[in-house]
DNA sequence: TATTGTTATACTCTATAACTATA
DNA sequence: TATAGTTATAGAGTATAACAATA
């Protein structure tokens, strides 16, 4: 079949994020951990004392969907809520979230990895800075 | 606010496809075009005749999943099913269809290119061909 | 007056299972 | 027996609006 749409970028953005994405969640699977659920504990264990406001414009989720994403956190017991002043939360890593980061983190680390090896070394190198031009 | 997820390819790889996305989206939206309906639409005009079943493989999209999709396109009066045998369909582009994918090319093509002059020169060339080898 | 956390809700996209009819 | 088209449905993920309480 005669397909045009392989020589376009953003095509070809779309199709690799969904295959490396469907790849991720089913490694983050038996950890019981959803893509941003990792992220945003990756983000708490190296930000202690973050507030749930902040944290969502980081990783780009709504105020109202930090909430049942924190709930999942806390209820695993990953996460507290250590109020700031009346109306803020810090939130902290519990000494089984830190385990878990640990966890989520080796997993991330080997898939990174081998998501990396699957490019071509001459275009390896380049792949990191071009998205990130994309968006920030 | 520190940040490890920017030194992720996975990350950003996903952080680039919503803001990417999210920009095409809404430059599809004037012509009440989605992106997976300007797919289909490209790849019909590209092979006139395709069946319903080997488009939705090619943009990976479950047969249940092409239904309301072609709906919607022959609703509008930019395809045909044309029937092959009494199990299959052939699916062909209308003169609408034909106009329409026209101006689908038009916003696409512009989107593509601001896309890749984002990306800084020196990295530009390897975008494509790396984004390839993540799902192909 | 702007911000935080929250609730409720709706919409899109996608996945799954099941069914009929045909190759 | 495998495939095409279809229906119905459920689950994610996300967006929006509104609210009370606080900075």
């Amino acid at each position: 079949m005669h397909d045009p749409l392989l020589s376009y970028p953003g095509y070809c953005l779309r199709r690799a994020n969904n295959a490396m994405m469907a790849e991720l969640g089913s490694r983050l699977a038996p950890l019981e951990m959803r893509q941003t659920d990792a992220s945003a504990l990756i983000l708490i264990g190296a930000n202690p004392g973050v507030t749930a406001s902040a944290l969502g414009r980081r990783i780009d989720i709504q105020r109202a969907n930090m909430v049942p994403l924190l709930n999942r956190l806390e209820e695993a017991g990953l996460i507290i809520r250590a109020p700031i002043d009346g109306k803020s939360q810090g939130l902290e890593l519990t000494k089984e979230g830190r385990e878990k980061l640990a966890a989520v983190v080796a997993v991330i680390d080997e898939f990174e990895r081998e998501l990396l090896e699957r490019v071509p070394p001459e275009h390896r190198d380049h792949l990191l800075p071009a998205l990130q031009t994309l968006w920030r």
